[in-house]
DNA sequence: CCGTCACTTGCACTGAGTGCAAGTCGAGGT
DNA sequence: ACCTCGACTTGCACTCAGTGCAAGTGACGG
């Protein structure tokens, strides 16, 4: 299904596949698949139900004391390998039908917003969780591919080494 | 006609109000409306015909040799400035209708392009941009309006003065 | 009075998305 | 074997966004 509306979109553009070309394509009913996507631009930007459950797990994992700006970085480097496929097709949808670009964001806010809950509402924290997400948004769409999860960690490192904080003590619970 | 379609979403909301709601209570067609408005989101994100030019004017006014970071910084007060009233609608257009934070984003996407084509593509260059546009990010939403532009402003800077590029040398000309 | 130019409008069409009711089909229970 | 219940699928009719086209309207200069 996924399969059938990427290679479609591929050839054509996001825009020139309608939804009963990708139900066609895929040999169900157009109603059928608003069954299982609830819009066009699900069949390419899925969140994956326990996404949730994974953010906790790797948020739960940073040791207390640790400063926000490490949390951050390590958080990313680990989300980064987890998710790492979905960041190479993304990066391909992208490629191809740009206008999705504000599909992907949404998709990100919600990793963004758990973030946040995590590390609290104070202004400092916030601008640091925001710059985590600007270096992540600067190298993702440098990174070449072929380098792998290797090259894109280089990068997010060097990134994040450019920009420190100037609070480098604050650390929280 | 932006102030019909404001008034409308702001008590009902963004989805509840069909264009032919907007254009009924502004006295023209359907069809008209199209012929003003690209699409339903533009009557409230309209994207100014001469800000490009603005744009320009103020990355102009930055004097050579002069740290990106300050840069950008002095950019984005300059700019808050110029378009404080667009910010304050903007604000209270997102406050009623959240969903349309990807609309706000498409807009200010134009004015960090242009700050990127500026800035050059190099990636510790594109960091600290992206990271600048975090710190507006982070003040808009934060900002209580009726601290008027000092409020933004002091928010700003204390923005800028906590994320330290760690290359503060880096200038370009 | 006429032509033209800009603007407005109606109409018909495509395509996304939704609610509803009917159909299909397989797993159990009797 | 038969029935039923529940999950999944489908068709249908509908709303709404957005577009192309062609016709209408009105102002303005010749």
């Amino acid at each position: 299904m996924r399969e059938t509306a990427v290679s479609l979109m591929g050839e054509r553009g996001f825009d020139a596949v309608s939804v009963d070309d990708i139900a066609a394509s895929a040999g169900i009913s157009r109603r059928t698949f608003f069954n299982y996507f609830p819009d066009k631009e699900s069949v390419l930007f899925d969140p994956d139900p326990d996404d949730p459950a994974l953010w906790s797990r790797l948020i739960d994992a940073r040791p207390a004391g640790e400063p926000l700006w490490i949390s951050l970085r390590e958080l990313i480097l680990e989300y980064t390998s987890v998710v790492f496929e979905r960041i190479h097709r993304h990066k391909g949808v992208l490629k191809a039908s740009p206008e999705l670009r504000s599909c992907s964001r949404e998709i990100a806010d919600r990793f963004w917003d758990a973030v946040r809950d995590w590390a609290g509402d104070d202004f400092r924290v916030e601008v640091q969780v925001n710059a985590a997400r600007a270096v992540l948004n600067t190298t993702c769409p440098r990174w070449d591919a072929a380098t792998g999860l290797e090259g894109l960690h280089t990068l997010i490192r060097e990134g994040f080494d450019l920009l420190q904080s100037s609070h480098p003590e604050r650390t929280f619970s």
